[in-house]
DNA sequence: TTCACTTTTTGCCAAATGGCAAACGGTTTC
DNA sequence: GAAACCGTTTGCCATTTGGCAAAAAGTGAA
């Protein structure tokens, strides 16, 4: 809870009964390895933040092969950056034992419509973490694969040896054994 | 005027004494091919809306490459996603003849502060803008050189012939003589 | 028109990456 | 321990893309 807390300080300011009410709403989950967080085509409208493990977002391209648009790993919000009221194009799978707070969607719209500067802070961490995105997808567009995989290892320094390769493979646009071949030279 | 009008209106509702307003701080200004709207290391505060014309986002990369990160055309909003005190890391340059209108800072924070909603509308136009973003990039990052052509073309179909063949080719992580190449089979 | 300049295309070859399938290694189950 | 299973590595070769440089095409100015 802690974490949380202090990951909304870094947005904006929360006084203590702000923090009480927040801390109220949120339900500590545990979340297997390989269970689903959001299933495609479903709704994705709650919102949770990662205590501990790791998640990816995924789909499937138009050949029917699984990538992985994203890792999110811990200390950070997992929210529906598209609509609520749409089924989700993407689903979201932890890939390691998971803690997670979880607020269901009318304690996220309560914590809205009662905690003025709410929806600031929600939109600079929304902001943030798509230029974040942006930027970062655009790097890689630009570089080799072994770049690539530096990259990566330098933004998810823990992921490498506990996620499979075909994630991080699809997720850099590479194919797995090419990647493993890069793999060998590089650690 | 009125696009940019219908484009708010697209995000959020206005009455007609704020639609006066905003229109009332927008200052319709010509920019000729290859000037600089922006430029990297200095402040970028002002926000614009594109009537005519096309522009590019760039950063030169860690080889000394001048990359084309993004696009922008008619009826988008070019704004700061980072943050108004920082230099840009990025300059923005106008690739075609431009038609912008464009608000001073001061005059975009008083829109701020006098329309009720005006924060919400912006922050949608941000996040769809951001999404969209991320979800194009990502695809660029999986496919093959020819299908990120053809995914260029698609989103910007009237981009390909008055724009150089080198800032298409940075933006799709192509080398120039690839590029075109890859356009021979293609067109 | 001619010249100078820039952008695009092409040729040649090298390097990187993909595709496919087999081998390898580790883990679980019986 | 043997068998089955899963993910990773490797080998082999085809294809794609890059690097470099020259030629060609386009553009603008004198």
């Amino acid at each position: 809870m802690e974490e949380l807390i202090n990951y909304l300080l870094g947005f904006g300011n929360l006084n203590q009964p702000q923090i009480d009410l927040i801390a109220s709403k949120a339900t500590e989950t545990a979340f297997p390895k390989d269970e689903y967080f959001v299933e495609a085509g479903k709704r994705f409208d709650r919102t949770a933040f990662i205590l501990e493990g790791v998640l990816r977002i995924c789909y499937y391209n138009n050949k029917g092969e699984e990538i992985t648009k994203y890792f999110v790993d811990e200390n950070r919000l997992l929210a529906n950056p598209y609509n609520y009221h749409e089924p989700m194009p993407e689903y979201i799978q932890a890939i390691t034992d998971c803690r997670l707070l979880v607020f269901s969607r009318q304690d996220w719209e309560e914590l809205s419509n009662t905690i003025i500067g709410w929806d600031g802070i929600v939109n600079k961490i929304f902001r943030k973490a798509l230029i974040e995105k942006t930027d970062r997808r655009s790097a890689l567009v630009t570089e080799d694969a072994t770049t690539r995989y530096k990259m990566f290892l330098e933004k998810f320094p823990t992921l490498a040896n506990r996620v499979p390769l075909s994630y991080i493979a699809s997720y850099l646009g590479i194919t797995q054994s090419s990647l493993s071949r890069i793999r060998k030279n590089v650690r």
